[in-house]
DNA sequence: CTGTTAGCGCCTTCAA
DNA sequence: TTGAAGGCGCTAACAG
């Protein structure tokens, strides 16, 4: 068995209570041989502490729960990776729990860092999580007495902390640099539109094409899923109504992943002939052929942020709405094009870019 | 605070040993009716067990120590998306370290799982862990008493337990296809050569080579560091050296891509003019503009089993070499071109698509 | 059927 | 400068 205090007290001829102020440091009332005494047996036997007997004590495990909707997404492992060397910093740990997107899943997680004791909970809900259901986990929280920080995604009530990144901003930010490059005609991927983000996101994309006297129009819309598939098959949509689209907003770097797939195989280059960017910023978007420009969503900074103020207590569980909401980033890369004194009135382009598919797949397909 | 045991005692006039069997479902000796105004009360008061507490008492945490290098590795993620979900069904749970390929860290951070009372560990060396630094991981933890199980990479010597892939034979498996597929001229990019892993995949290469009648060549191999920019290095190395190449096994898929992207760049398309194979088969394969054709390592079960192993007692902290093998597996995607009928003899092709680099570079940049 | 006792390993008064 | 006592919340003998 592991060594304990009493073993250390028994082989010195002290007591449990002294050893314990000797390993602790603390302000200390022993004399400097007892204590060397103490602190070389300890070394010989090998002591380590028994964390989970200084939990159960002092009431606090210094854990944070991480319940995300599936670790295997790149976005929320950045978050993790943020979190975790945030806590490791600080002596604390994080114990990891998917939901995989379902909400049953998502209360048993936090049923159980409750029951482990866990000292606060970052949380990214699953995306078929309702307003009702956010509720559930919230109410149980805090009757838990666990502060909390809902990331990214969130429910407007209620809510002990948000640390999150300004959507309508990032939406905004999108749509005004594919203006500024020349593009009028825009069309949109979003994500469901039940989700906050993803209407915030179109907000800011239509209020930049308000400021710039450009209508918005359902028919450039459409929704997706936040996944690759639903990116190529909204794509595909898009080109099927048959309108001119200079470039397209992808609300999440999958699906505009899955969007330029459509694009290539239908004829289309990007960003020759349609240009496309997308929102995250994956660490996959620059090793792309053509390396996507982006919305960056500081996801490592997130967590590091998130798991800091859960540990150093500046978010209690009697905290509320404290939102922190990081600003988006562009990040250019080489997925739009800049379409010089292109003025709102043209419309030469487009459609002459496609040619016949087959033979320029063959071109281009390597 | 939390509803405790003794509440409910104290509520319902009972012992807090008969409400702990009550609420334990033991093969129980109490009344119905007693039976029942437990359960009652402790509904109402919303009574959870403390874990912590059963821990101590327990001597066992079902707690997992996940820990690895960096969980924002896709392949990483994985494998910890395989055993959170195997532990989320046996009601266990995991701590997830990051080391960031930093022994120093790793040792850290398995004293911490060892100070949490974890029950076990999944270790996914960092590559900078020499031989004598593993040793160390698993004196301690054999000290300790947890049982372990290493990952992918492994010391051969005196481990608790090992789950990894064959990557002899995964070497060989790419080396076979490509020549199967008409390649002769055959480089590979390696990775560290002080790698376990990565010398078992030589191995298998080179086996095959053999095996086919084909001459292993050091001019026809150079080592990597299992990142995208050291493939892009390595290629360029190879491209430099003035040989003729048909195709690359690069040891892992970021080094492929690295790869790929320096051929694109060097005017050289791929699979037309250089096939390329790579190795791991991470989520973004598929998603690139020329799907990589590559080794699938089963991450995520590999984390699933790792899990059931520790979970189950399968690994104790006794058992010594444990070894679980699992095969690894083609996946045919688009970066392996099929050469029929060309011949060892054959050496007219190559070189030949070497065209004007920056003209084609515009024709097929986008 | 139920309660008492003891103890997991540690920390924290409080008294000596 | 030190130690004894009590308790964190729970479980597991062992009695009744």
């Amino acid at each position: 068995m592991r060594t304990t205090l009493k073993q250390i007290a028994e082989a010195t001829g002290l007591s449990v209570t002294t050893v314990s102020q000797v390993l602790n440091d603390r302000p200390c009332r022993v004399s400097a041989e007892n204590r060397q005494k103490i602190l070389e047996t300890a070394q010989e036997l090998n002591y380590r502490k028994n964390l989970v007997a200084v939990s159960l004590v002092k009431g606090t495990t210094d854990t944070i729960g991480l319940a995300i909707s599936d670790i295997s997404n790149s976005f929320f492992s950045a978050l993790a990776k943020g979190a975790e060397d945030e806590c490791q910093k600080n002596n604390w740990n994080v114990i990891l729990c998917n939901s995989n997107d379902r909400h049953e899943q998502e209360m048993k997680n936090l049923r159980m860092l409750a029951d482990k004791g866990a000292s606060g909970v970052i949380f990214g809900m699953a995306s078929e999580t309702t307003e009702e259901m956010a509720r559930e986990c919230t109410d149980f929280l805090r009757r838990e007495h666990i502060p909390y920080l809902f990331v990214d995604r969130y429910v407007d009530t209620r809510t002990c902390g948000i640390i999150s990144v300004d959507h309508t901003e990032g939406g905004y930010l999108a749509a005004d640099y594919l203006i500024r490059k020349g593009h009028r005609k825009i069309a949109c991927i979003t994500g469901p539109l039940n989700l906050i983000d993803s209407r915030q996101r179109l907000d800011g994309f239509e209020k930049a094409l308000r400021e710039n006297g450009l209508q918005s129009d359902p028919l450039y819309v459409a929704e997706g899923r936040y996944n690759f598939e639903s990116g190529r098959e909204a794509a595909g949509k898009l080109l099927a109504r048959g309108i001119k689209i200079d470039a397209i907003f992808a609300f999440n770097d999958m699906m505009a992943i899955g969007a330029m797939r459509t694009l290539s195989e239908s004829g289309y280059r990007v960003p020759e002939d349609i240009s496309v960017i997308g929102y995250d910023d994956i660490f996959m978007d620059e090793l792309l052929e053509t390396p996507l420009t982006t919305i960056r969503q500081p996801m490592e900074e997130m967590g590091r942020i998130a798991a800091r103020q859960l540990i150093s207590g500046k978010i209690g569980y009697k905290s509320r709405q404290h939102k922190t909401i990081l600003k988006p980033e562009l990040v250019v890369r080489r997925s739009v094009l800049d379409r010089p004194g292109i003025s709102l009135a043209d419309s030469s382009l487009a459609d002459s870019s496609l040619t016949d598919s087959s033979a320029d797949f063959i071109l281009r397909k390597h």
